[in-house]
DNA sequence: GTCTATACCTTGATAGAC
DNA sequence: GTCTATCAAGGTATAGAC
């Protein structure tokens, strides 16, 4: 092509990630996505025709397909569920920026109405991320309805975790649901 | 006065809690604000001359009382632990409206800077919720270190469980929240 | 105390030059 | 592919009548 983009589809959904991470749905104006990712908002509409909500879209499905690589796959590899789950626990610890980050899901989950142009697409992550730590508790050994309510717990500590570290200011919450992944999923 | 008031103080700033809790706090225009609490929007800022922040704040603090009116006060009243948690679970049941109303704290939490001015008010708030739980704990036996362990981590849950509830569109993980939140606190 | 009407600014989005 | 310049819509906030 004539010219060459001044930044690589991968790395402008990762800028564009943090914003809306950071401000929401909402709050994440075109200037302060424009700004973020270093484009301007001109720039933002050649590279996504759908406006902002494209934009959610993509971010979304960009963190899927990171959450499949980093989090799904290592859950059913190689090793024990301990050893997998420390793997998973250093994934998670560079995706929320040990708590710092907030999760996109919860950014974007309230936004345009009720039941948002991006309902369906974060209950289908919440579902699968939890298909996928229930997987590995029962493997681990628990029956189908004891692996499903560790599961739901894990992912309940998770995000609470998150809301909590976000709001105190503090990694600490963030670092104590690392500390009782374990536990919680597949000990007891 | 002449005129009286066409709702009173107390049921307006439930209405924009309401509000606020659906949408956050840069969804939550002045528009949707009036429509959601029948005024329009000259007459909010005749109530709240500081405006939307205003509003927010009053928000804020009046759920404060209510929590301290019908969490805090419960968890130090009389009987057993355990009874004092089934009434914490009902008055929690009424103010999340069974998972389908999101926390104010983690709708707030975001907007308007990274530190906002609600950050302090935020993060007295989950310092408070905590150590509430945390003195049942230690009444129920448990040392410090334990019992501030187990506050946060139910605190987490409840979050979490909000989180996913809204997600997933299902009241599922609020019920498992409840049903868990006496284990989680005072036993084992 | 509440309303209608309005001023002013920010937002999402587009046009057209380079 | 990116930019500057611009528009229409929706946002917050205010003025003034009742």
């Amino acid at each position: 092509m004539a010219r060459p983009q001044t930044i690589e589809d991968d790395a402008l959904i990762a800028r564009l990630s943090g914003v809306f991470r950071d401000a929401g749905y909402k709050g994440a104006s075109l200037g302060l996505l424009a700004e973020g990712c270093g484009l301007q908002k001109a720039s933002l509409y050649h590279r996504f025709p759908g406006g902002k909500q494209q934009m959610a879209e993509e971010v979304i499905a960009a963190a899927l397909d990171w959450y499949e690589v980093n989090i799904f796959a290592p859950l059913r590899g190689e090793g024990t569920p301990r050893e997998r789950l420390a793997a998973v626990g250093q994934a998670l610890t560079a995706f929320y920026a040990d708590g710092r980050k907030a999760c996109l899901l919860n950014m974007l989950a309230a936004p345009p109405e009720a039941d948002g142009p991006f309902a369906a697409a974060i209950r289908g992550a919440f579902t699968a991320i939890i298909d996928a730590f229930c997987d590995l508790a029962r493997e681990a050994g628990h029956d189908e309805a004891q692996a499903r309510a560790r599961a739901t717990r894990v992912v309940m500590l998770l995000h609470g975790s998150l809301v909590l570290s976000r709001g105190l200011g503090s990694s600490e919450p963030f670092h104590a649901f690392l500390a009782s992944l374990p536990g919680a999923l597949i000990e007891g």
